[in-house]
DNA sequence: AAAATATACTAACATCTGTTAGTGTCAAAA
DNA sequence: TTTTGACACTAACAGATGTTAGTATATTTT
């Protein structure tokens, strides 16, 4: 008589409350990262996930609706707080302070998403890259607006807004692992130099 | 009787006095920008090329000899224009502002190259992958000790020189296609928009 | 003109890709 | 206890991938 053993463990869900799908979103998200979405097949990401790569679509519907999950959470992520801080009453310099710290602060505690959301939105498939594209753009447009008012009421140099805007975006956008691990530099101390240094540049006054 | 007409029509090389090698490296480069290098197929960057895909081969050693060749073709530009920032003798503000206008430049006049060397050398692979870590992570050492010394001399502000090292390179990668080629901004002028905002920040004084 | 080299072609390969079909099993609901 | 739904499995697909082999032609050298 033959006995046949097989693993057929589950996804962990215990250890913190996320559902399976959320799981295989933030493994995803870390291979995304290391690799690149074209890089990463659904076979490594099983891998990580502890699971065969047809199990995956139990739960997905395919790679790209990861992608899809991960870029539009973020994109909404920002949506939401410029709306915030639009409505704020708050100076034009303080508004895009207020900005600067939410890019960077984001970039530190969902590094994964971030990085991916940045860096791979182009792999989108209609009609989402379309979608993308329209909200990196209207985003980007009212981050200048704000600078062009602040321009107006003399609070922030006369530059180019659209140049101004691409420059903070970027350089946050740049935080990497190695700096955010790196004992030396860490989170509030990180985000005042950057804050610091896209306020007031380098020069010494 | 039968006549076979088939077109075997070279890569033509008089336009240009490039070789024919580098009209592949040329077109191969726009697409790895477009599409990221895993999804630059060879039948793709063939097609542009206007030959077969294994035509290539007659030229190039391997998919990955293009990437090699247009990150190291990079890297060493940049590794010689330190060498000459060292050794001048400006100021360390100066020094500073040479190399952000050398990257513009950079960023102007050799895009694809730039930007694909940029995002795309995690996809090199060994030893040419561990080789472009240790020139990145020397550069970035090399720029940073600038700045150091520029905040001995009183010349530079107190902050985290990796941040700023950081902060800059990325805020001139971010440069984009569009905004190369949006009429309002050109050449010099967003160069001298990008130099005012990270040498003297937003801050109007 | 002949020989040699460069370079194009077609055909095919082995491997990897995302994904579907079909089946069995465990946990929760009835 | 039975039923049901969630979820894992194996097997396999069709298509894309980088690359090689073998061959034919165009260009350059002799």
């Amino acid at each position: 008589m033959l006995v046949y053993f097989w693993q057929m463990g589950r996804i962990k869900t215990t250890n913190n409350q996320l559902t399976r799908k959320e799981i295989i979103i933030e493994k995803a998200a870390t291979l995304f990262k290391e690799k690149g979405f074209k890089a990463a097949s659904m076979r490594e990401i099983a891998d990580v996930v502890g699971v065969e790569a047809a199990s995956l679509y139990n739960h997905i519907k395919s790679k790209n609706e990861l992608l899809n999950i991960i870029c539009f959470g973020v994109a909404n992520r920002y949506t939401h707080k410029m709306d915030e801080v639009e409505a704020s009453k708050l100076s034009t310099l303080a508004k895009v302070e207020s900005l600067l710290r939410f890019h960077i602060d984001g970039m530190i505690n969902y590094f994964e998403e971030v990085y991916v959301s940045d860096r791979e939105w182009k792999h989108l498939d209609n009609p989402y890259l379309s979608n993308m594209q329209n909200q990196r753009r209207t985003y980007r447009k009212r981050f200048a607006a704000i600078i062009e008012e602040g321009i107006k009421k003399k609070e922030i140099k006369k530059i180019d807004a659209a140049t101004a805007v691409l420059i903070m975006l970027h350089a946050i956008g740049g935080i990497e692992s190695w700096h955010r691990s790196t004992r030396k530099i860490i989170g509030k101390e990180l985000e005042e130099n950057m804050v610091t240094f896209l306020i007031d540049g380098l020069r010494k006054i």
